[in-house]
DNA sequence: ACCGAATGAGACGTCAATGTCTCACACCCT
DNA sequence: AGGGTGTGAGACATTGACGTCTCATTCGGT
């Protein structure tokens, strides 16, 4: 019976999401596996968490090649971004959160690399005129991550419907608040 | 020679914010004090913790009342709010971040009154005709927090001036990213 | 210059989590 | 039925952080 390591991975990253500080025993616990066999699967927890990361940059990435972030306008590049990152909103907010643990250089490279093709997305936005330009495209990246991070805990909060996800992120981030459209 | 406790509890929250489980000692030495002296002035890491959870809540109610939230319209109390929590801006992002740990009963009644004043806000701007219907005041004060930790994390890793700080937040919580303003 | 208070450095004991190991059991395939 | 594989349960030593303590030093006010 193979333990099925991406719903371990899963679990463990919506507990370590929770709370840095959860235990290898919880962990093994909440996937439903003895601590032992986690310790199988993963030499130990600096392999998990490391594991955890790749696994994130790995799916995040696919998402950003399911948006086809080059195609069409920015702002549609934007929104595919969204909608194809919503499956692994779990995974983003634990990378978001506690990407200050990059400590390995190949993590750090991976991250680097999508961080640049996201920024170099606003960067085009900018550039064909549609987004505003007094907002840095790293500071929208962030932003992004944010609003990626905060709509994956309001959701396990129950604040915010999982269905209305992607519509109150791209909303937000495109439209701002405002109802009305003049300055 | 006083340890200035307020200088402690804000180190100490840009360490946690980016790391939970950073020790004692390096919030220690971080704080420039030593081990001993820390212990000295929070019985324990438990203590630490509340304390600034505590503080953190005074600090936002307090930004809260400069912001003067009721008065004018809500777009603009939202911006004075934003300039107002710019220098606690690292112990939101602590609090945004580690909200999930709140246990004690009262730590989690003075969140609630504060997210509840920040809720009326966005619902006031929306009953105003101000702000749109479309996302929750429950979602926009998430984001709020989300956008505010993202800020303060862009300072720290020197990807977003201090000074652009609020204008970065507010622009794009009440503008988006779209530069034209047709729909 | 002096004295009390506060701090720094470091030495403990304690404890929880970790990582490793063994052994028994359940499952699967032939 | 039998061998091989994967797993659960638990024991065990190790590690690192924690909390407490002592003592020398420094700082600050008078």
């Amino acid at each position: 019976m193979a333990v099925d390591r991406e719903q371990v991975l899963k679990e463990a990253a919506a507990l370590l999401t929770r709370r840095a500080t959860t235990s290898m025993d919880e962990i093994a616990r909440a996937a439903g596996i003895s601590r032992a066999t986690l310790h199988r699967h993963f030499a130990g927890r600096d392999a998990l968490i490391k594991a955890l990361e790749e696994q994130g940059i790995a799916q995040f990435g696919q998402a950003m090649d399911s948006a086809r972030l080059d195609e069409g306008d920015a702002a549609g590049a934007l929104r595919r971004l969204i909608t194809e990152t919503e499956p692994v909103a779990d995974m983003l907010a634990f990378l978001a959160t506690e990407n200050q643990l990059f400590e390995g250089d190949e993590v750090n490279a991976g991250w680097d690399r999508l961080d640049a093709r996201i920024t170099a997305l606003f960067r085009r936005g900018q550039e064909e005129g549609d987004f505003r330009i007094d907002l840095s495209p790293a500071w929208l990246a962030e932003a992004l991550y944010g609003l990626i991070g905060a709509g994956a805990w309001a959701v396990h909060e129950g604040r915010v419907a999982r269905n209305d996800l992607h519509h109150s992120i791209a909303e937000l981030l495109l439209g701002g608040i405002r109802r009305s459209m003049e300055k």
